[in-house]
DNA sequence: TTGAATATAAACCGATCGGTTTACCTTGTC
DNA sequence: GACAAGGTAAACCGATCGGTTTATATTCAA
């Protein structure tokens, strides 16, 4: 009946916590206080801390690649195109006030071990996106799609980290330019 | 007199500790009873859990940028191999089974703030990186090393992300390659 | 209208957090 | 032999951690 359930009222409120404070450093007494709920509620919804911070970080996964493959198909008609204009969305993104760098990235920080189910999301998430560049490059014709797709997938990657640690907001477009190379060449 | 100062045993173990559990994980009690020194002693060379934090950074930036220009200008003797090497070296830190990813990336990733004190060493510490390479670059007489720089650094920084959160630990040979189409057009 | 489900606030749990204090014990120097 | 510096273990501090329990209120369907 509500316009959010207490389950999404919560995970939207730990979404915007753990982005902006770390998972560590965002306590639950936080989050229910700031989704206006019951600690009861919030245990009755998920087993432990852990299981929040798992249904969370899916959650961001689902908005984030759809937010950034619309907007890169907004910008971009066809898939060679797009293979440029995900560098644009990813600029855009950087611009936003909010942004704290990527959130997986960020939880493979604070998870470092490779099997924490936190870590294997962060991958799985980076899989995903690597497969929507692979399609659009297959989809351009492009001799090795998976050749490229990683190629322009670790220009993202340096991109989000200097626009983050050294505050370079301008780094997408300057791994644009190192793609279009890749691109032209492939 | 002795071998390591009681100041040097706490620091060289929060490394350890900070490194491989993160920042916020890992509690002074721990790190006092790996270091085998009393909290008393530690609060008396450091005023505060964020001091000793800082302090480690700086160490960490001091051994990490050592070592790895060290071995980048062991296996390449002249500016434009080092180019490269320094790609190579990655590579090798990568296979490390103690490998973490980048400690200030993962500092940026818990102090998220741009004007956190621990944010502000990771950004001058990719500061001090990209200066090196661009220190290489100028003696390679290449045109313009700044952007040069800028472009090496950017692979480098996806080369260990894509290592530590995918688990990709050949990325820093990919990056070589893509950095070689930047290097012989400069 | 009754009863089950789900919510609430708040007390409570043991453990740990960063940090301080106390009292005692070495150590090297004058 | 005295003394200060710097070390130790351990008790202690208030706050917060993740998580449970209790007692009460609201809601909704049979």
């Amino acid at each position: 009946m509500p316009a959010l359930s207490k389950r999404e009222l919560i995970v939207s409120n730990a979404l915007k916590l753990f982005y902006r404070e770390g998972f560590n450093a965002t306590g639950v007494e936080r989050i229910i206080k700031e989704a206006g709920v019951s600690k009861k509620t919030l245990y009755n919804h998920f087993r432990s801390k852990d299981e929040l911070v798992l249904a969370t970080l899916r959650k961001r996964d689902e908005l984030f690649r759809n937010n950034i493959i619309r907007e890169t198909e907004r910008l971009g008609s066809t898939p060679q195109e797009r293979l440029l204009t995900l560098f644009d969305a990813h600029h855009q993104w950087f611009q936003d006030k909010e942004f704290s760098g990527c959130m997986f990235i960020n939880a493979s920080a604070e998870f470092s071990a490779q099997d924490d189910p936190c870590h294997i999301i962060s991958a799985e998430h980076k899989r995903l996106m690597r497969d929507y560049i692979r399609d659009q490059a297959e989809l351009s014709g492009i001799k090795d799609p998976v050749l490229l797709a990683s190629q322009l997938n670790l220009l993202l990657e340096g991109a989000i980290v200097d626009a983050h640690v050294s505050g370079n907001k301008n780094s997408a477009l300057m791994a644009k330019e190192m793609a279009r190379v890749f691109v032209e060449r492939s």
